[in-house]
RNA sequence: GUCCCAGUAGCUCAGCUGGAUAGAGCAACAGCCUUCUAAGCUGUCGGUCGCAGGUUCGAAUCCUGCCUGGGACGCCA
């Protein structure tokens, strides 16, 4: 627990005891306690709205009922300063600074590891993100689903969940022959045979370079080669070489995956069938028209879904289905999805699915990521102006660099659409959050450095009681925000709320910085404002890092 | 037609499991560099929280209906 929580724990029980003491109302009568951080710092340190929610309870006008907790509550205990019954019966606490240089301390001691807590407590939870196919190039919403999901995996790791990412590799069905196909016709071509693209074929210039690549190496050996072999020898090259520049692309926008799951594993290894047999045996399925349904409207679906084709063969959702249920057997407490948003309809029938193989629905949770947009001089850009074709991942980490993209995507809550300023974003301003934030951790750099040449060192064991006007207070307080605001994005798989905060913070500390002077003749003030900025630069520089987002010591 | 998401300042967005006067950035305007990085700070201006009802001590937040924008509704993947 941290600091802050605690500090808020133990007010909580304090006021519990003051309404039991008052006699307002018995234990199990008291709601929930919620303790709020007030917008107005005339509002106290923190607030309560017990007394409102006491009024029907204890049939007292909530000030009144403020008017009790307070002559009841034990000032030494809660660590209450002065406290203010105001409005219409909020209580306000004012609270003993000790607790800010705390904050501090604990930010020193813990350094790269502060923000963590336990509120995940070790739940074994998976997200599944990008799963792109194999066949093409990541574009923006691949690079926002990316971003999103790797700050999300960052963030409840941090809250203290086991946390695995994975990618499911569509690399079986219908696409894959496409792709198979799509190779070949280029191979053909290169070695300077007629052959034509298929209908549905991938035109882009990564296979025509993957034909290129096997016609240097193998030649025209395939030329005459028995069909099925060369589609095998194909189907291999094209997947290996498509997975490769899905990895490579992502490990450059710093997103690794613990697992990459093959879809065509669940064939292999024969995975798919008793998925189907737990379903008939609990009476999920039936079969119409010489296909097998799954009954996904008894689980709140629009309508049934075909699992087998009259054809024999599998729709989509089978695997899948199977796929999940290979996840929940690996001992996955809680799943979480990042699709697209054209995938949004398929989450009735996918957490249908969970339920139907016996698990809670909320076992499931999908997070949607919605459309990009992107604007250059306030004008949509639709196309890359370098290919013609729609902009890239890689492209748009050229162009804008890595530490704005993964910013940029990770600002904005996933289920919202989202318009991406490219002039914004590559612009080096103060418009420019990124920088913005990013220079507050280059600015207390700088001052370390000057200390350092100083001999001086930013020092554990310094006094912090000097620590007292309110652009310090406020830093400290801010500071203490940061484990909650990360258990918060967590509990809400919200990592935007990251971006929030990591601004916040950077103001803080600006404004700070124009207010107070670090590096001054008062020694003892010295040594406790290098500590300060160094807490504060632990955070930002822990905050960044969750996001995606480097560190610099110069800018 | 059914379902999902969104609608908050001129623009881009926070806030949404009910709480105090609805916040921030940009834009506009006015200030601050002999001082640790001005990629910064301070202030001013700016709102019928899409509309209409309802729930209650209290609604941007919850419920219902409607309007607008986007998306989804295959024995495709």
């Amino acid at each position: 627990m941290s600091q802050v929580e605690q500090i808020k724990e133990t007010l909580k029980q304090e006021l519990k005891h003051a309404v039991t003491a008052a006699g307002l109302a018995s234990a199990e009568e008291i709601p929930d306690v919620v303790i709020e951080t007030p917008k107005d710092k005339e509002h106290g340190d923190f607030a309560t709205n017990l007394a409102m929610q006491l009024a029907r309870v204890a049939k007292k006008a909530p000030r009144a009922i403020a008017d009790d907790i307070a002559a009841n509550i034990n000032y030494e205990a809660a660590a209450i300063d002065k406290l203010d019954i105001a409005g219409p019966g909020f209580i306000n606490f004012f609270m003993k600074k000790d607790y800010l240089s705390d904050i501090v301390k604990t930010a020193l001691t813990m350094n790269e590891s502060f923000g963590t807590t336990d509120i995940g407590a070790g739940k074994k939870v998976q997200v599944e993100f990008v799963s792109a196919n194999p066949t093409g190039t990541l574009h923006l919403g691949h690079a926002r689903g990316a971003a999103v999901g790797d700050t999300l995996s960052n963030i409840l790791t941090k809250a203290g969940y086991d946390v695995s990412r994975e990618y499911y590799i569509n690399d079986a069905g219908n696409q894959i022959d496409n792709l198979v196909l799509s190779l070949e016709a280029r191979y053909l071509q290169e070695i300077g045979q007629d052959a034509s693209m298929p209908e549905d074929g991938y035109h882009g210039a990564d296979i025509i370079g993957f034909a290129k690549e096997i016609v240097e190496s193998y030649g025209d050996r395939f030329k005459d080669a028995d069909t099925d072999k060369r589609r095998a020898f194909f189907r291999d090259y094209g997947l290996k070489r498509e997975t490769d520049k899905l990895k490579d692309d992502l490990a450059d926008f710093r997103v690794r995956f613990d697992n990459w799951f093959s879809e065509s594993s669940l064939y292999e290894e024969e995975k798919i069938q008793p998925v189907l047999d737990k379903l008939s045996a609990n009476g999920e399925t039936y079969e119409k028209d010489g296909a097998l349904w799954f009954r996904s409207t008894e689980y709140g679906d629009d309508k049934d879904r075909v699992l087998i084709k009259q054809d024999g063969t599998y729709t989509y959702l089978t695997p899948d289905i199977a796929y999940h249920q290979d996840k929940l057997n690996r001992g996955f407490e809680e799943l979480i999805n990042i699709w697209g948003a054209d995938h949004h309809g398929y989450i009735p029938r996918m957490q249908a699915a969970i339920q139907a193989l016996g698990y809670e629905k909320d076992q499931l949770t999908v997070q949607i990521i919605q459309m990009v947009n992107l604007f250059e001089n306030g004008e949509k850009v639709k196309m890359s102006k370098r290919t013609g074709n729609a902009v890239t991942m890689r492209e748009l980490m050229e162009e804008v660099g890595i530490d704005a993209t993964r910013y940029f995507f990770a600002m904005r809550a996933a289920e919202t659409h989202l318009d991406f300023d490219l002039t914004l974003a590559k612009s080096e301003s103060n418009e420019n959050p990124v920088y913005y934030v990013q220079y507050a951790h280059a600015r207390i750099c700088s001052m370390l450095r000057q200390a350092d040449e100083k001999g001086l060192k930013p020092d554990h064991e310094a006094d912090l009681s000097v620590l007292t006007s309110e652009k310090d207070q406020d830093l400290m307080k801010k500071i203490g925000e940061y484990p909650e605001a990360v258990a918060d994005a967590a509990k809400r798989h919200a990592p935007h709320r990251m971006t929030n905060y990591v601004y916040d913070l950077a103001q803080t500390l600006h404004s700070f910085y124009n207010a107070e002077k670090v590096l001054t003749d008062d020694e003892q003030l010295t040594k406790a404002r290098l500590a300060l900025v160094e807490a504060v630069r632990i955070t930002l520089h822990n905050a960044l890092s969750d996001i995606g987002v480097s560190a610099p010591e110069k800018m």
